[in-house]
DNA sequence: CCAGTGTGCTTGCTCTAGTTAGCAAAATGC
DNA sequence: GCATTTTGCTAACTAGAGCAAGCACACTGG
């Protein structure tokens, strides 16, 4: 998944560059209205250092692109969280569920099982149609 | 909007000594899963260190929740990740299942209220309307 | 021609995330 | 009773994120 972290920085700086310049921004201008110092917005930009997901958060507001598009960009989340519409939703719905404890999404699932009276694997679907990256 | 990034760091340790538990797993167990020192761990269950994203990212996978929970708790990401994912998707996903009966819907439907202790009407939506047209 | 201001970038520096080595206390076994 | 292991934690350290200060180059315009 994470094979080159530093390609992936030159893809993200590319990217912010490109969002800067199109909002006509300059460093420091950048760099005041997101409170980041604007050397380093300068060597994000060209990919030799990696920003915290903090930072990111402050230049999305910045830019105003979600904070999720540039996680994804940095590699610290995944394209597309969940995928559904399937007989799998439930399974896959429960494993998601941040409100539920480990112990307790066990217990879901065992007695989603015994209701649909299946063993199915839970299959990691894969819905890649989701991006942005527009740029051909 | 005035975080306090301690008391989120607390909350978020607090979160993950609970999950880590309830997986039966010690310290250097879960260490040896997600490839973060031992040490490393106890200080972010204690909220005296703050994990990067890249360390929730492996914690999350070791304790198979979302990452994006993860993130929510840690205030680097909004509350709202993904639109329909969360409480409702349970739901939706067992109103949907046609595998399983009205009986058994209802049946799992109060099992996961119970664990979640939410006291949400029951609303009766069709198909869980995806158009997640992400904003951009 | 040289002051002033804008751009992006380089240089040191601080601070902290994350490491390895090692500790005291509790459990298990002889 | 005492070894051994396993638990969580402390201490000392390294690497790198992120900063303030300052540089070189381009523009004005006097």
């Amino acid at each position: 998944m994470n094979r080159n972290p530093l390609a992936d920085l030159g893809n993200l700086g590319d990217y912010l560059r490109e969002q800067r310049e199109s909002h006509k921004l300059s460093l420091r201008q950048l760099s005041d209205l997101v409170g980041v110092s604007n050397p380093y917005l300068s060597q994000i930009e060209r990919g030799l250092k990696k920003p915290s997901a903090e930072i990111l958060q402050q230049l999305a507001k910045g830019l105003q692109v979600s904070a999720e598009s540039l996680y994804v960009r940095a590699g610290i989340l995944e394209d597309r969280p969940v995928p559904d519409t399937e007989a799998t939703t439930v399974r896959t719905a429960i494993a998601a569920d941040p409100d539920l404890t480990q112990r307790q999404r066990d217990a879901l699932i065992d007695i989603y099982e015994s209701f649909v009276g299946a063993a199915k694997p839970v299959r990691p679907k894969r819905t890649a149609t989701r991006t942005t990256t527009t740029k051909e």
